[in-house]
DNA sequence: CGCTGGATTGAGTCCGGTCAAGCCTTGTGG
DNA sequence: CCACAAGGCTTGACCGGACTCAATCCAGCG
């Protein structure tokens, strides 16, 4: 990891990013890198600026959940209260905005501030709930299906790509690569989708997509 | 549904409570009424006094997810942004204490009902992600066992009572109705916990219990 | 005391997991 | 530029845990 002062340069969207941008550090992470720990004190706010991070939970005998993805303009590190309860690492080489807490919280009363942060953690419940009924009451096909809506309406253009491998695909989905592979496998027999290597795809069907993940 | 105006009787425990009590009304739902309804406008939140709440997410083809279970000192209804993402029902006659977001808004600057929201709010955060993780990466067994733990965590007493059904079991940890039966008969079968009637257990081997949710 | 709906139990099936082999992709060094 | 190695991905055969369907049991209640 490396690090360094974070210059005044402007480049900050939100209220926020530009308040991180004045009182973090810039940090980047190499790829698998931790960025936090499970069960680690939780002094810090990160700012996703480039590349992307996954949030991961271990059971003690090595079963792993990945909690969430997160990609440029995301904050990572507000999910609990003091104590991580989920570890993050760097899905490949990012670059992040941190900032303590208490420093952010020193700008408590900055009304925009307060707002993106409330803005944040509410998306975060969202996108958790959502992911309960994915995890809850979907097959596999559905998973991964819904799993590959959910990234296209991210990135939004016509090649989508996969900065997560099959495990973190999987752990995600609460499946095994083996199925996640085999369904990627089947969505492309019936022409929903198209893979370019194992990193890329586009939806051929989108209306298909859409029904298969319900 | 009965409702009447709240008396400002002073039971509340909290700031917010006191609050809740000053500004809402008093409601009554009966079992299985509904509070407020998955895609309905989300523009109030509720108090349980008394009774117990779900709430659910429907699939189209009527598959379910229950969320979580709420008892009295829970607040219900800030899970989401404009739009209610899950329904509530109530799991047997309740009495709910209702008010107005926009007016607990007005006390927004009302240090300790603030908090009292944010609060509330991270819980509601964590607890969820810990029901992914369940959902995810645990076995029948551990599932039921965990459930159990929680709600016996909660209660804290020697006799726990269980407010659901086994539907609403086996729709909050993905299951079936049977499986949750056979799971809650092998458990006793072990002497980890015992049943009288299938409303009420206490637990026999709590580092049983422990191991089984892992 | 019987009725009714929820809970339990059983038999059989199937989806997704496990284990193992083989195939790409990607990166490295000759 | 190619050869090769290594890790990740895919595919196949088989297995087992959880689901389905159906029968029965039981508790709570009129």
């Amino acid at each position: 990891m490396t690090l360094a002062y974070a210059p005044s340069a402007p480049v900050g969207i939100t209220a926020l990013s530009e308040v991180m941008e004045r009182l973090g550090l810039r940090m980047n992470f190499a790829k698998d890198e931790e960025i936090f720990c499970q069960d680690e004190e939780a002094d810090l706010t990160y700012l996703v600026v480039s590349g992307a991070v996954r949030t991961t939970r271990l059971l003690s005998d090595g079963r792993r959940q990945v909690g969430s993805f997160y990609y440029p303009g995301d904050l990572v590190g507000l999910e609990t209260g003091e104590i991580h309860r989920f570890s993050a690492e760097a899905l490949s080489d990012s670059l992040l905005l941190v900032v303590k807490r208490s420093a952010l919280k020193a700008f408590a009363g900055d009304e925009a501030v307060d707002r993106a942060i409330w803005e944040a953690t509410r998306r975060e419940l969202e996108r958790t709930q959502e992911h309960l009924l994915v995890l809850g009451r979907k097959t596999a096909c559905e998973k991964v299906a819904s799993f590959l809506m959910d990234l296209a309406e991210r990135e939004g253009g016509e090649q989508i790509s996969l900065p997560m491998g099959r495990q973190d695909m999987a752990d995600y989905l609460g499946l095994t690569i083996e199925t996640v592979s085999r369904m990627l496998t089947q969505l492309q027999g019936a022409s929903v989708v198209e893979f370019d290597g194992c990193r890329r795809f586009r939806v051929k069907r989108w209306d298909a997509l859409e029904r298969l993940a319900e």
